[in-house]
DNA sequence: GATGATATTGACACTATGTCAAGTTGCGGG
DNA sequence: CCCGCAACTTGACATAGTGTCAATATCATC
């Protein structure tokens, strides 16, 4: 691995970026990887250890292109947990969005690769706690739905918002993406907060 | 391949079955499963054509073992909506952990081999038929809660009640089969089924 | 014009899958 | 008894993709 943040670098980072998001994250060898950023395959071991190293780097690369932390600001900067909630589930939407190839590529070789299994996860233990944050302040105004634990709500949550769900509803079901959003929005909201303007049977 | 359903053929699918659940269907390679069976290598290929159709003639073994069709039993003679979705979410999580380490095998190779990919699909399509029954016996007591599509609604319970959503709140968040079933049940009923016997802040 | 960092080229080792051909074992029927 | 078939073994091989290594080329710059 060389040392500075080369031209070269940054070439690769970006073409990776681009051929996942064309192929969904399959079938991305490290030569069409080399071919397409106009480098030789191993000036792709120059600057990366292996696969995993080099698709992890791409992530905080994506990362700090895509600007994660500005995306979550309308959640962090709710004044109450609903619109906490609301916020979130928007913010997620979007990025799963933007990152849906190398999502997927992530998702397949954490399977086998150790490094990347922990880089995937410390992703999903950053949304588990945008999760907890928006059920905690729920919970602090009394509106957590009577009968969850604040613990099992974060839980649930985390599953309803994970990658692999968007991906199921969007590639699966077909959804747009502002469909996700309000349907899940509205599951979420009847599930976790109680107190809302009517819309159960109570009418 | 071989036309008889003979000794070797059985004892190498109930080798599969144990080595994937031992590993949680990781790392299992052709010459594991040959040494494990007590056959050579080229055996397995006399009875299957090659890995993914080992897998999922595994997958068909096992649900001839398993007897899908008797777990789902109580959920398709069910009186009404809500117990029929009560039912069938603790048979999928019955089922679940019956075939997580085949699952989690299957899941792995659908990414790179078709013919696997169509047997999870289709997998995936009888469950959400199962969700389908259940959203639609709900709304035609007129109990699904406002604002839902029937399809829309089916989509969502079936994300809930997927395979990767069940394994990551059991392998990711530690719970115990009976807690998912709980859990899961209430956010269900809360988000899909109306008119409950209170449980939300109307009290 | 030597130095060091960057990149190229081609060869190679490794792992796992799947294929092929030749040989073995066991068993039932003529 | 032995023919022949089916099931199985053995060992060699092709292929694909990853990662490694060594020798060489390019080029800026001091």
């Amino acid at each position: 691995m060389l040392k500075q943040k080369s031209d070269t670098r940054t070439r690769i980072l970006k073409t990776v970026w681009k051929l996942m998001e064309e192929n969904r994250g399959q079938g991305v060898r490290m030569s069409d990887i080399a071919k397409a950023a106009g480098v030789s395959r191993q000036a792709v071991y120059l600057h990366f250890d292996d696969r995993a190293d080099l698709l992890i780097a791409t992530t905080h690369y994506m990362d700090e292109v895509l600007g994660v932390e500005k995306l979550l600001e309308p959640s962090r900067t709710a004044l109450d947990g609903e619109s906490r909630l609301r916020e979130f589930i928007i913010a997620m939407a979007h990025h799963y969005a933007n990152i849906q190839g190398m999502a997927q590529a992530l998702l397949a070789i954490k399977e086998t690769d150790a490094e990347a299994r922990i880089a995937w996860d410390e992703r999903m233990e950053a949304i588990r706690h945008g999760c907890g944050a928006a059920i905690d302040m729920i919970e602090s105004e009394g509106r957590l739905v009577q009968g969850w634990t604040k613990d099992v709500a974060t839980d649930l949550l985390w599953s309803l918002l994970s990658f692999e769900s968007w991906d199921r509803l969007i590639n699966g079901c077909d959804w747009k993406n502002d469909e996700y959003v309000a349907h899940v929005q509205r599951l979420a909201e009847h599930g976790f907060v109680a107190g809302q303007k009517d819309s159960s049977q109570s009418a």
